[in-house]
DNA sequence: TCGCTCTACTTGCATATTGCAAGTAATCTA
DNA sequence: TAGATTACTTGCAATATGCAAGTAGAGCGA
């Protein structure tokens, strides 16, 4: 059974906080990060490529809340009826820049792994030319807008792969 | 007596992920905010000036967590030996970007209120030219560097206290 | 149509975090 | 030296997290 999700009263009017608020977790912006960036679009993607080990209820619940809020639409799968298919709305494409700079802190300030800073690395040299590139490639990939010729989640990915076949 | 703090087993090298492990929790980000935009240096300051109102043993643990991550540095006030001040780092005061990310994505996803926003509005429509001169003024007031001559704490505060006088 | 497997979640329970209220000891002030 | 302040702690209830197991469809092959 759904249980209805109560939201707690509001602590203040700043937009830093409203927005903490909203996803000031462990787990929220990872979740979004996966759709976002790994284009895992289902419950069964999410949780069994999940990088971080995230817990079933807990992506359950993220799943719902995030709905609620405003930041995932639902819709079910043709093919499949059980199965929800996932969206990005707009308001979490526009979380783009954001979490650019969140990748871009953490590869100065703690110590990420070396394959893994590399999206970040290519995310914040392409600056915000690359962010909205990337923000038209997920209004079409999650909105149904036209396809943009470039496709950064391409160019992430072969970044990525090229740098865990170094390592080798 | 101050208990150690046991550090938690890092879930994934993600630049993002080690970000949120740090910061991804409903307070840090505010007490940094504080510290930050308010200027807020002491326990006392925080606890009593805090929009949200913190909880005193919330703060105190945040503080020696966030101090402890090489966010804060806590020093001696010479004039009342109980009292600490505590300072930016050089790693904190880079977390200016993501506030004003994060404001700026507050202001237009959530409903937040007139007066609160308009710092963040001044700090979206300065880009990074107005971050950086911010970014200076804190290495001046939180690490000794010399004073800029441009203070954008001053700019953001009148512009604060125009919009209250305007509510009336 | 029967049974098997797969999948999208729930549920139960232990542990950790949060929040409120009260307390304490060190410091400052008169 | 007495009283007020201040910088935190502590106790406890409520909530959130994490792990392991469970369940109710849905798809699929015979």
């Amino acid at each position: 059974m759904r249980e209805t999700i109560l939201p707690r009263p509001r602590r203040s009017g700043c937009p830093i906080n409203l927005t903490l608020e909203q996803l000031g977790d462990r787990w929220s912006l990872i979740v979004i990060r996966d759709i976002m960036f790994g284009n895992r679009r289902t419950y069964g993607e999410l949780l069994a490529q999940s990088e971080e080990g995230i817990a079933s209820n807990i992506l359950a619940d993220r799943l719902k809340r995030l709905t609620a809020a405003g930041l995932l639409t639902r819709r079910p799968d043709p093919g499949h009826r059980q199965r929800g298919i996932y969206s990005l709305t707009e308001a979490a494409i526009q979380l783009v820049p954001l979490l650019a700079h969140m990748a871009a802190w953490g590869r100065r300030h703690t110590r990420p792994s070396k394959e893994l800073s590399v999206r970040a690395e290519l995310l914040e040299k392409g600056g915000a030319s690359l962010w909205n590139a990337f923000m038209d490639e997920l209004r079409h990939l999650h909105l149904g807008a036209p396809r943009p010729a470039r496709s950064v989640l391409d160019e992430l990915q072969r970044a990525y792969e090229r740098a865990v076949a170094r390592r080798r």
